[in-house]
DNA sequence: TCTACTTAGTGTATATTAGACACTATAAGG
DNA sequence: CCTTATAGTGTCTAATATACACTAAGTAGA
């Protein structure tokens, strides 16, 4: 295969698969499409990637103009997933999807967005066109291991929060119940949060205290196999 | 952006991270590229990745044809590992790399391989063109800690095996020594191998047991956050 | 003002896992 | 049979994980 003219590269697209916490449910971004294929059904947003951009760079026009949300502005934590790309995938044909996997916390669309955006609950979703539900699937996967062995919580809370409430968003992502004092003890002693001294009021009981990252780089906290 | 025919897609390439064990070294599969760019350079092998054509059959192509090298004969262990797309990473212009890693043993690439394959240690790497130092450098890390939450290894030693080479491919992958009680109490108690009732004899010492894998299927021994 | 309600916050005992550490067993070869 | 080389094994201690239930502090309403 040379690089001569005759070489025809495959259509590149980009998906972004946007996660946030809403109700206590993990939410998944989709948009309803504009056009063909597909048109009118719900889908993960993404679209085609030209020559001379990246996939990052792509990635943001396209979730900024058909979804209304500002990769840079709306996520704290974002990370390539996966590149899918099964000939079969496209009915026009041969599509390569680089997908990326973003977080974040009080998203909302922005009202210019062309492809009518919306948050559904990833444990509601519909039939999705594409490989969109396997992406979706893949994304909630690598979220799920990523909250087990780095400090990723930090982009679906606010900078200063309770512990209830990360121990909550644990639970939503990871579906499982947490023991209190055990969840809290662990958290601690791992010196990624410090405690302010400000307290969270709210409703008629005893006030919580509310704590913040004392990083918001991406941090490992595993333990290895030696 | 439509999908029309102004439309224009990148480059597409895949390249291949080779991995495997010689001399109690981990060694990547380098080639001496025929043409330009960086003609007569050591490289990663990799190429053009056409219209029509699935990353995992163009790969399995060009490793082919390229460094001698079968990736479903010679390979025991493949996973894709990220998509490189700075625009810069090309001089000819914006070329998409999808980046696989592989691991077997004994592979020697046939001699029909267009570009002069070799195994190289990854200590002792020469400078490479394009961004494929960081292209190993990120498979080696992606490797290094599958070993720790997978039974990968498996793909680095042959169907039977006695415990210091379980050990040995271990050490030389983590870069580091390990007690050889430890490593045997805690490996032999995840269950994934059993002994065997044969006996490898080599030298004038005790024979060493072998033993196999029960599964060759990856699987998972992460201890998780919760 | 006190009582009921709701969430915050805390400690201990047990089980499991990790890590440090040194000697005996078994073969070949001279 | 003695030397040499690698195989193979167990115990003690430290760290971590898990199970589990009560008190603290605020609000609201009687």
């Amino acid at each position: 295969m040379k690089y001569t003219s005759e070489y025809q590269p495959p259509t590149l697209t980009v998906d972004a698969v946007v996660f946030q916490i809403i109700d206590d449910k993990l939410q998944v971004l989709l948009v309803r499409r504009s056009q063909e294929p597909f048109k009118d059904e719900l889908a993960v947003p993404g679209g085609y990637n030209p020559q001379g951009e990246t996939t990052q760079v792509a990635l943001k026009r396209i979730t900024l103009h058909k979804a209304g949300v500002d990769i840079d502005k709306d996520l704290k934590y974002i990370e390539q997933l996966y590149t899918f790309d099964t000939v079969a995938r496209d009915p026009r044909g041969h599509a390569v999807s680089v997908s990326y996997m973003g977080c974040g916390r009080d998203i909302k669309p922005s009202a210019s967005a062309s492809e009518r955006p919306a948050f559904v609950p990833v444990d509601e979703l519909p039939e999705l066109p594409y490989d969109h539900a396997d992406i979706i699937l893949y994304a909630r996967n690598r979220l799920r291991s990523k909250l087990t062995y780095t400090n990723a919580v930090y982009a679906f809370l606010p900078s200063k929060f309770t512990l209830t409430q990360l121990q909550q968003a644990y639970e939503t992502i990871l579906g499982k119940e947490l023991d209190k004092r055990n969840f809290r003890k662990k958290f601690l002693s791992l010196g990624l949060i410090r405690e302010t001294d400000e307290m969270f009021r709210e409703g008629a009981h005893r006030p919580a205290r509310l704590y913040e990252f004392t990083s918001k780089k991406l941090a490992s906290l595993s333990r290895s196999f030696d």
